[in-house]
DNA sequence: ATAAACTATAAAGTATACTTGAAGGTCAAG
DNA sequence: CTTGACCTTCAAGTATACTTTATAGTTTAT
């Protein structure tokens, strides 16, 4: 498929797509070059472009993105590396949802003042939510 | 206390605690300036700056933190926006931690995947954090 | 009293992640 | 065979969040 058509399916724009590339997180399992120069991708290019953002929305750069999900090359030192950089990783986003659940109880907090403020000061016309 | 006290107690640094303020995250609760014209920050600044900083890597920028973290004016309608907001933003976070989840047993999928190719690579050299 | 350490401002620089613009090649329809 | 919708590259522009640099005033220690 054509960049218009990989766009819509993964809700980016084509700029984007081609930044990705030039940023190294497509590779042959994603995209080749027709004899028109045009990019012609795979079905495995959809489901790759939407993974980079869902984890991208966990708070990965770019760069930590294209670590780990290179095509792994099968040499075992980077395989050892990406696995450290992987558990690594992993504490970090558990240290992050944490912090998200601390903010979310400070949010549910800072709601409760706020809405009580509301009722203090205008009881008739105050209408929560559903 | 003065700039420098405040950056040791809260890990940011002088510069970055200049630039909050210019940015509007620092109010007369938290800074004042002194005859030599140096600001002098009260201990209410501490507690301020390490809340910024556990909300904004929950995700938040400085703006939307301005928002949120600003001396409540009692006026109605901006009481009634900052509602709004909070709820909006509370949607956001819960979002921003399914993602963070999925992200996560993603993570630990490709870790998985990884230690196999590691063991059928070489099986004598590996070892397994323990 | 003078050097070192700290403070101030303003402006420019950096990194990340895109977005936009210019200038041109390709293709399908009328 | 030209018009319009795509495609291409490359460079420049934008937004966010700082950081660095330059220049200068203030305080503290010897």
């Amino acid at each position: 498929m054509k960049i218009h058509m990989l766009a819509q399916k993964t809700g980016l724009n084509p700029p984007t797509i081609r930044y990705y590339e030039k940023e190294g997180l497509l590779d042959r399992r994603h995209v080749e070059r027709r004899d028109n120069n045009y990019r012609e991708y795979t079905e495995e290019a959809v489901e790759h472009l939407l993974l980079i953002k869902r984890v991208q929305a966990a708070g990965f750069t770019i760069r930590e993105i294209k670590v780990i999900l290179k095509e792994e090359d099968e040499n075992k030192l980077e395989l050892s590396q990406a696995i450290e950089f992987l558990r690594k990783k992993m504490k970090e986003m558990d240290h992050r949802k944490r912090e998200l659940e601390q903010s979310q109880s400070l949010l549910a907090r800072m709601l409760d003042n706020k809405l009580a403020l509301l009722e203090k000061k205008g009881t008739s016309e105050n209408k929560p939510l559903p």
